[in-house]
DNA sequence: CTACTCCTTTTAATCGTTTAAATATATTTC
DNA sequence: GAAATATATTTAAACGATTAAAAGGAGTAG
């Protein structure tokens, strides 16, 4: 593969002269541009950017590091982050953690070795973030996505989490429900506690109080969702309505409701979040807390690039997102809040 | 942050000897073993790979080059790939072309740029592939995903698609069905092209007729499943059964019916290519075509690697992987073969 | 004690760029 | 036309690693 020192010979100039034709970096007469350009096209020649990095110390590749791509949430994130950053002529390196935090450590120390100009991270670690402090010590930027790491002070893009929780949860106390029961996320991960603490807030400011008894310990995967999708309906004094934590855990509530044979609004009211773009031609179409994924990808990547620009002066630097209730008819019917029977009405 | 250098001075040895005992090159006395461990820890040190893939001429990084992450086709496949390669030390960086042929070349010039030592492509390039023959001939060694590329040797992991076309609508002729309409793919891509080939052939060998009034031309997005699908269903003498040439355009298709208020099997089957994972709870069940999506990203990347580590003498390494077909109640009812009338039955 | 092995460790060149500083060339000024 | 100034080009030192080849040191044989 050709080099810049090859192109200078058969132009006839220094590689000086080359690297500033290519980089525009100071005036370089016609007649050697153009000498230097037609060197560059017969020797099928491209700049050597490993090289370039080591010299100027910037890759502009950021790292992406993400739970697992495979969650419909994160393909979204990914474009807006990747769209931004390649605007601005960086690249995106990507791994999934699959909430290993082992995984997550290796990873990031991999893209640190890598060089990486910054990192852009929805991390699977809990409390021990031992592998990220030492991370930002050596001076690579991070952005925390979606899930904040504790006792780090990092920029972030984050949900309104309660917000959305709350806001959801109110939307089925109107609807009358009173006993309303939430299948939480993992409640190690921030998102997990905050959506629980919008359902206890929603039901507190109602007057309701928290019932135990209707708490139900999911972990954000599909298994979670169904087995405890099928335990809820069988219990003899079932609520009227559940949460659900996120999209993939609906999917396999409603997959309990198919087994079971249950319907939904008929024989409960359903809400969840995140959209799983499944509301077009799918019932039940369900009610879900969406958040802008796309948005939080492109800001972040916004963040980050700023920050590795020096264009940021405050830090932390922290933005919260607030997600919109889509209502559907998953929570249609209307119960009255009086008796608390099993009392389902109105098909659609 | 720290260099190999200032290791070496604190452990009071040479370069060369600290570069030993990171990468275990040859053996080095227990003594200076550890005294190099030891200021490898103090100083936080993380080897610059920049520099060494400078030096030895190769990055472990993978290009991963896709139309959209954000069609849940891909998302699978990218794991595919990533989990084979992270296994064998590589990274992948990825970027999204949106099948826009000026994008991929801006991608593919730059991952050259970054000198990776390969590229997994799934190519948005028609006719036009002078990008990819200059890449290729710059030694970046280029595997071929779900798509060929017209014209270049490269090593590729495709589908059977007629194969799997010709099965799926195979399998709608045994249920009687004979007047099939089909909503093909983007022809300008040979993805596309098979598929129909694939939708000709079984009517061939069926000894059916092929009728153009039944072809209709879409391109792989929802926009065309949606609005070709409420064509179809408003015609006079419509046909009992629909072929949709993949998922995203058969969300489409759904959609249309459920604008129109058709119901599936009730007023016609539909069959589709790709599986996308809304098999659990939703309505109706889709009868479909689906690829191993993740054992494609990861031969993908395993014949990458092979190829760029010598392993691998054949040239081109061709791989072509079957598709299954699963039956789910979209195709289920059985039309008599005899009346072409309007004959529905069996709701489920 | 010298010479020869066999390990271990160090020296120094190299990978392909960028970029300050030096040099060469062109232009202006008087 | 020489001096001063401005502009264009080149020289050469980095960047941070790897790795042949050279050098150093310990042990052994004669």
């Amino acid at each position: 593969m050709a080099t810049i020192v090859e192109v200078a010979k058969r132009a006839d100039v220094s590689i000086a002269t080359v690297s500033n034709v290519i980089r525009g970096t100071r005036r370089v007469s016609q007649k050697l541009t153009e000498r230097v350009q037609a060197a560059i096209r017969e020797l099928n020649y491209s700049p050597n950017e490993i090289a370039r990095s080591l010299k100027v110390r910037q890759t502009r590749m950021l790292g992406m590091v993400l739970p697992d791509i495979t969650n419909p949430f994160f393909p979204e994130i990914i474009r807006g982050a990747e769209d931004t950053a390649f605007e601005r002529g960086y690249f995106l390196v990507t791994a999934n953690t699959d909430e290993q935090i082992g995984r997550e450590r290796r990873i990031v120390s991999a893209l640190r070795s890598y060089r990486v100009d910054g990192v852009l991270l929805a991390s699977a670690s809990g409390k021990d973030t031992a592998h990220l402090k030492s991370t930002m010590d050596a001076g690579v930027a991070l952005v925390c996505l979606d899930r904040t790491v504790p006792g780090i002070k990092t920029d972030a893009v984050l949900l309104d989490n309660v917000r959305g929780a709350r806001e959801c949860v109110r939307h089925l106390i109107q609807k009358g429900h009173t006993r309303i029961a939430i299948i939480t996320g993992a409640l190690n991960l921030q998102t997990g506690r905050e959506r629980l603490r919008g359902y206890e807030d929603a039901l507190t400011d109602a007057g309701l109080s928290i019932d135990p008894k209707l708490v139900f310990e999911g972990d954000f995967r599909y298994e979670s969702g169904h087995r405890l999708g099928k335990q809820i309906m069988k219990q003899t004094n079932r609520p009227t309505a559940i949460f659900v934590c996120n999209g993939v855990m609906a999917i396999g509530v409603l997959k309990a409701f198919e087994e079971i044979g249950a319907e939904c609004p008929r024989d409960v009211a359903l809400a969840t979040f995140d959209d799983m773009k499944l509301d077009s031609p799918f019932h039940p179409h369900l009610t879900t807390v969406v958040q802008p994924s796309y948005e939080m990808g492109a800001r972040a990547a916004t963040i980050l690039m700023d920050r590795i620009e020096g264009k940021l002066k405050k830090a932390p630097f922290i933005v919260r997102v607030s997600p919109t209730l889509i209502l559907r008819e998953s929570t249609e019917a209307y119960l009255h809040p009086a008796p608390p029977g099993k009392d389902h009405r109105n098909r659609r």
